[in-house]
RNA sequence: GCCGACAUAGCUCAGGGGUAGAGCAACUGAUUCGUAAUCAGUAGGUCCUCGGUUCAAUUCCGAGUGUCGGCACCA
């Protein structure tokens, strides 16, 4: 006799055990065609599920969020039958929803090319018109094992192999077509709807390790319907014109080329950008008592073999050697970072507890070899420069460090545009240097940090550094795409490998903790980062081009260099138009490469000693005495930090 | 590094076994114009590189390099 509560709090009493479909149509007729799946005490289960005792039950229909992930499991479901439908010997693996979307990874000697996409499409379709239906059922583990080799499954019976020896093995069948899963599915294949768009092709290996096999992934989005689709469609193509890659040539901001791979040729626009933001953070890290620092570019490789990079990293670094003799035996790295030439400064005296913590920074060009298929635009580079700086403190320092260190983060973000952020906590990875007791103090003590700043985080397990537990400030870009700027390390391993000490109040000579941190990562990433936050459009204070004076006429030129002349003086970054064009062309030219304000002047303003103020944007104008627009200017286009509220 | 796709003018792209095209940008001339494209003309190419097939290759084939999308990697 279970008695079923519903979210509205109504208790409906059934004489025996029932179904969410039965219960469903108990309900009404409504809900019955409308119902997917169910929440049974708040997990998600199939509508078929038998329910013999008291329970809470909520139905998922389409209007919940929560069917989108039931929509694009089942078409990857869906997306398996057709490939095997058409591509019989093709083996299925997994195939999760994921944002946006779904994909199945696939086992076959010919990888899947975009050509085959429409026809698999086409496929699916098919399926879903079936609307065969999704049953469940249970199998013996070591009759599924078999069940899956004697059809050459042999990806799926791994998998049955892997799986806890308690676990339920489930097997779902839609029509003639059946796979391993956990479920839960909706009612059949009819309920994907037509909301879903094949998207991509792309390897990817047999559980994520590289020393696996390659499987062919196929890439789907779907939505509940049409106009979702659509919506997401567009905010891609929306989100292609903000990639900085596009924005970088349109405004003339860098390139990369052939023979440089992985470096940028910064333009002077986009050079005036680094500046800017260069000049901005160096500020605020002499206004947090940084002290700036600057150490060689290539360092001998006895250094990295001391810190244990070159064991780990000698791989990726750029190794530097002199063709001579008399040079034969020394090899040089370009630095991959700058920790351990910061040790040295550290390292030249005998330092005392009064100086600690003492914070020494950096922004400092590193090279790395990174594998050719991470490169990308100037977000993932092999010379990139770092917002580098190591606070050399003691153990009761990490939380008072820590806290102020998320407090510039968070007002720096702040001030470039970020409200949000996400923060990943990445704890001991399998290769590591250190005891495991240093590990849970720097682990430990990293958390306690985390508390005190108030910081919460998710777990990013066996991602730390190797040398410490790390903290991950992640921002994302247009296309959703999340990249790691900011980041804290609490390293205890370094300072004993290149023997850092300080002496204490008793006297005795003890270790430093060693905090490495970045706000901005690197400024090759981002400012990538930034150009497609802002899509180009940036503000004020930190566009590279500020002000373009535009005269109507060429008896205004003369007044135009004069009020340009007026804008540099009171620092503001102004170039002026003095072409003989129309003042139509002008305002387009200038407003495609983003330039925040125009200020235009004819006759009338040389005559009366005024401007006409047009904000990139908008197409209104304002008309200022000069000395006006000059001093607003002006003190609008002040950095954040300059700026007297 | 792995899988796949792509590489033609400064940019965006079309084309195709017989010496290559458009739009925009650039340059020259004319136009002095009031808030998102004035008109006319000119110039611009190792069709990524190397090799092969062919009477002939930018086009077909192979290798390499680079870029893009993923995967793996990211001190």
């Amino acid at each position: 006799m279970p008695a079923i509560t519903l979210p509205d709090g109504s208790v409906r009493q059934f004489d025996g055990a029932v179904t969410g479909t039965d219960i469903a149509a108990a309900i009404g007729p409504g809900l019955a065609r409308a119902a997917l799946a169910m929440k049974l005490d708040g997990k998600l289960v199939d509508l078929s599920t038998t329910v013999a005792a008291d329970a809470s039950v909520m139905f998922i229909t389409r209007k919940d969020e929560a069917s989108l992930e039931l929509i694009r499991h089942d078409a990857a479901h869906v997306l398996a039958e057709a490939v095997q439908e058409l591509f019989p010997g093709t083996q299925v693996t997994i195939g999760p929803s994921i944002d946006n979307g779904f994909y199945y990874d696939f086992a076959r000697n010919e990888p899947f090319t975009p050509n085959d996409l429409p026809t698999i499409e086409a496929k699916m379709r098919e399926i879903i018109a079936r609307n065969a239906k999704f049953s469940r059922s249970e199998i013996d583990r070591d009759e599924g094992i078999a069940f899956f080799e004697e059809r050459g499954e042999k990806y799926k019976a791994q998998l049955i192999r892997d799986l806890p020896a308690s676990e339920t093995i489930t097997l779902y069948k839609q029509g003639e077509w059946l796979d391993l899963c956990r479920g839960p599915h909706m009612r059949s294949t009819g309920d994907v709807g037509d909301a879903f768009k094949l998207m991509k092709v792309a390897g990817a290996y047999w559980r994520g390790d590289h020393r696996n096999a390659m499987l062919s992934r196929i890439y789907g989005t779907a939505w509940r319907d049409r106009k979702e689709l659509d919506a997401y469609l567009t905010m891609l193509d929306e989100a292609e014109k903000r990639d900085h890659r596009r924005i970088g040539t349109d405004m003339d901001l860098f390139h990369l080329q052939e023979e440089a791979v992985g470096s940028v040729f910064w333009h002077p626009k986009g050079w005036m950008l680094w500046r800017k933001l260069e000049a901005y953070m160096r500020r605020r890290l002499d206004d947090n008592n940084y002290l700036e620092v600057r150490t060689p570019q290539m360092v001998d490789r006895t250094l990295w073999e001391k810190s244990g990079h070159w064991e780990k990293f000698r791989e990726n670094m750029f190794i530097a050697q002199i063709d001579d003799e008399s040079e034969k035996d020394r090899i040089l790295a370009l630095k991959p970072m700058n920790c351990p030439c910061h040790v040295q400064i550290f390292n030249t005296t005998l330092r005392s507890y009064r100086e600690l913590p003492m914070r020494m920074a950096e922004f400092g060009a590193c090279h790395r070899y990174e594998p050719s298929g991470a490169l990308h635009g100037i977000m993932r580079v092999r010379g990139f420069t770092q917002d580098d700086a190591h606070i050399f403190c003691t153990e009761d320092q990490i939380a008072s460090e820590t806290v102020a260190f998320v407090e510039l983060l968070s007002s720096i973000y702040r001030d470039l545009g970020f409200e949000s952020f996400r923060v990943k906590f990445s704890d001991r990875p399998e290769r590591r240097a250190g005891e495991d007791a240093t590990w849970d103090k720097a682990e430990n003590s990293l958390k306690d940090a985390c508390r005190e700043a108030n910081v919460e985080y998710e777990l990013n397990p066996g991602e730390g550094a190797f040398y410490g537990p790390k903290l991950e400030f992640v921002l994302r870009d247009a296309i959703g795409r999340d990249w790691q700027c900011g980041t804290l390390q609490v390293d205890f391993v370094l300072p004993e490998r290149l023997d850092a000490e300080y002496v204490a109040e008793d006297g005795s000579r003890k270790r430093p903790v060693m905090l490495h941190r970045a706000i901005l990562g690197s400024f090759e990433r981002f400012l990538g980062i930034l150009i497609e936050q802002y899509a180009g459009r940036f503000p004020l204070w930190l566009a590279p081009v500020q002000v373009v004076v535009a005269p109507i006429v060429s008896d205004a030129n003369d007044y135009a260099q004069e009020v340009a002349a007026a804008l540099r003086a009171a620092g503001v970054e102004v170039r002026t138009d003095l072409r003989n064009e129309k003042i139509n062309a002008k305002i387009r030219e200038h407003s495609l490469q983003h330039v925040p304000v125009i200020l235009v002047v004819g006759r009338k303003e040389a005559e009366a000693r005024t401007v006409a103020m047009r904000r990139l944007g908008g197409d209104a104008q304002e008309i200022l005495d000069l000395a006006t627009a000059v001093t607003n200017l002006a003190q609008e286009a002040l950095p954040p930090d300059l700026k007297v509220a």
